[in-house]
DNA sequence: TTTAATTACGACTGTTTTAGTCGCAATTAG
DNA sequence: CTAATTGCGACTAAAACAGTCGTAATTAAA
């Protein structure tokens, strides 16, 4: 799916939030819920899902907490999207076979929705949530965040990856 | 809204498919659901509702149908998103006052996400839908579409333009 | 003048998605 | 042992989406 919904906004709140402590400085989900009137099992949740996917750290017991582990200029907003709320996708119709439109032998539009919704998804994979998260939203750039920095070293031939 | 969904999909069938008419020409809904297997009565919604913002031109009666009116190179995404689903939000949370967030006042990512949004925006405004349905969807560009080919007679001084 | 083909429009229904809750288990500091 | 916390699955309620139905209104043609 495509849409910021609430799971998305959760993440985000909650990672803003993690990179403003000290490193090594926990922070629970009633701390959250206190600050932002966040709902407390639906953000529990959120915090799960980043937590299996590495983006935090989270530590069990009477002290736990989470705690972020990434650099996020180097995280994109794709992949947050994608550890919450699944693969983007513009269009449901895209959806692989099952569940998949059932007009698509017959339709016109596939193609342009299909490179459309290439484009969104570099859009997204362009936009570190560092930089969304300071407010800096710059136009979109086709190098992925992962890669930023690589370049470099990586040379000249990137056209070949994915 | 943001998402691509049915409605969007029938609008641009549609049009696709009248696009390649000759000038003059009718295309009725009937047509469209037995090329492209489109449910008639939703299709033939949509088609109203372009009908109703100018975008196609409507004969009632027997031999009636719809036409189009306006060049499609010079028509944006997201003016046809806007007439059939409304005005493009990323995110629920930026709903004006009624039914909006209830977290406003707290959330440490209002500004964040409204940066993205209008970012969002300025993409589907770049993106004409002649090109999307020739399949070239370039990189975004901040230029909206209805001013393309104005930028000779109206100088340097666009920044101040919305 | 009748009939058939078509657009116009509102109300309605069923399905899917979203949002949030509940209950209980597991872990750990004190 | 107890209290505070994460971990997880099932559940419910509400909203959005997709599609249908019924009924006018309009117009070409028989
Ligand atoms: S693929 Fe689903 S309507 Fe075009
Ligand atoms: S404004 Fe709704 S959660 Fe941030």
């Amino acid at each position: 799916m495509n849409k910021i919904n609430r799971k998305v906004e959760y993440a985000l709140i909650g990672l803003k939030h993690m990179r403003s402590k000290q490193p090594g400085e926990l922070t629970t989900i009633k701390e959250l819920t206190a600050l932002y009137g966040c709902p407390f099992e639906a953000t529990s949740k959120v915090m799960q899902m980043l937590a299996g996917r590495g983006l935090v750290r989270s530590e069990q017991g009477a002290h736990g907490g989470y705690q972020l582990v990434k650099d996020l200029s180097r995280v994109s907003l794709y992949e947050v999207m994608e550890m919450v709320i699944g693969p983007v996708e513009i269009a449901k119709c895209l959806h692989g076979e099952p569940g998949g439109c059932d007009l698509r032998q017959s339709c016109n539009v596939v193609s342009p929705i299909t490179l459309l919704n290439r484009r969104i998804i570099e859009f997204y994979r362009g936009l570190a949530v560092g930089e969304l998260l300071d407010g800096r939203v710059a136009g979109p750039r086709s190098q992925p965040v992962e890669l930023r920095g690589l370049v470099a070293e990586a040379g000249h031939q990137l056209s070949g990856v994915e």
